[in-house]
DNA sequence: GTCTATAGTACGATAGAC
DNA sequence: GTCTATCGTACTATAGAC
């Protein structure tokens, strides 16, 4: 039993920080707090991480890793020979959804813009871990679509995610939705209109 | 001579407080700091405004107020009539150079973002202040200028904003030049393109 | 109005028992 | 390894002299 529970200490804390500094952000979030959200004492705590900023670094490390899959998953587009307005519209409207239904994803975001001055090797993690990733996925599926001949593949995935990412931030993060909220499918639908026209 | 000066205090407050808040967030700027940054001592900042909530909000609201002429002058454009194509770099380019060179609001949109969960009333302040407008701009632009008749101009102003800021966002404030650096005219060619084409 | 000095609290990090 | 108890510091906010 005790054997294999080796390192169970280490995954609740590190889900106790998840927790408190998604909320509240690095500087307002304590070790008390953190000791307290995973159920362990203080000192625990610092046995397993050297101090708050590591502690801190590790939990982004371990986010930037495997948060990857809840933001893109473009394999399964790939083999689909649908006309190039319907992958579009999937694309967009699954990664909105996603980033609308999963509280995290943009609190994961949200974090890693507040932070990047305190810690801006965490900024290029996040870059280097997500955003290039999901720049280099959806560049590889706007060359590889047998209609769409796009003159700058990757400017043009830079364009289709730079106008979801903003109307998240717009929308959800800064509230927009009760005082300039625009439907989803009319973003999409402009979007995906734009990419396909200029490209015959 | 003294009389001259009513009111200056408050306003090197104001300027200490943006200089700690822009750099440091809000939890991790402490009223010492400010105090310093601002030339008086501590109570003095208290005779002024109530608390450090206090403070930030009227400095955000403050600043929500005046950085929108920064952001944006598109009423010189208006009456030009070139073609669409260079109306629209011209804009872009524009845009981009401001967010680039003036360190200024960039970091404000990093801070609004940072705290819009602690402050989520500012961060209304700021879509009701800021991006509304400059939204609101661009939406009469495109939609007046001669020889664009797009199908939904609000949402090709959302698309062509959000395409800058998420560009402005990974090269400028998560420090992807380093690592995921793509030209400023690529992506202004793209875009414009992308416009120029779906309105023909 | 503005200062110095300080009260009261919460913080990061550690010592020492078990 | 994990706990309780604590050290030294820095914080927000205020009291009282001038």
């Amino acid at each position: 039993m005790t054997s294999r529970t080796r390192g169970d200490k280490a995954e609740a804390i590190l889900e106790g920080a998840r927790q408190q500094f998604m909320a509240n952000g690095y500087a307002a979030t304590s070790m008390d707090q953190v000791a307290v959200a995973a159920g362990v004492s203080k000192a625990t705590v610092y046995s397993h991480f050297q101090d708050k900023a590591s502690l801190f670094a590790s939990l982004i490390q371990k986010m930037a890793a495997t948060k990857l899959g809840v933001f893109f998953d473009l394999t399964q587009l790939h083999r689909q020979t649908q006309n190039p307005t319907d992958s579009l519209t999937q694309v967009a409207c699954s990664m909105l959804d996603t980033a609308c239904t999963d509280e995290q994803s943009s609190a994961f975001m949200r974090l890693i813009v507040a932070e990047s001055q305190r810690f801006p090797e965490l900024a290029t993690t996040y870059v280097e871990n997500v955003a290039k990733p999901v720049i280099s996925q959806l560049t590889q599926f706007l060359d590889s679509h047998p209609q769409l001949h796009l003159s700058d593949p990757e400017a043009t995935a830079r364009i289709l995610i730079g106008s979801l990412v903003y109307y998240i931030i717009l929308e959800e993060i800064l509230g927009g939705k009760q005082t300039l909220h625009m439907e989803r499918d009319r973003l999409v639908a402009t979007l995906v209109n734009g990419i396909v026209q200029s490209a015959s």
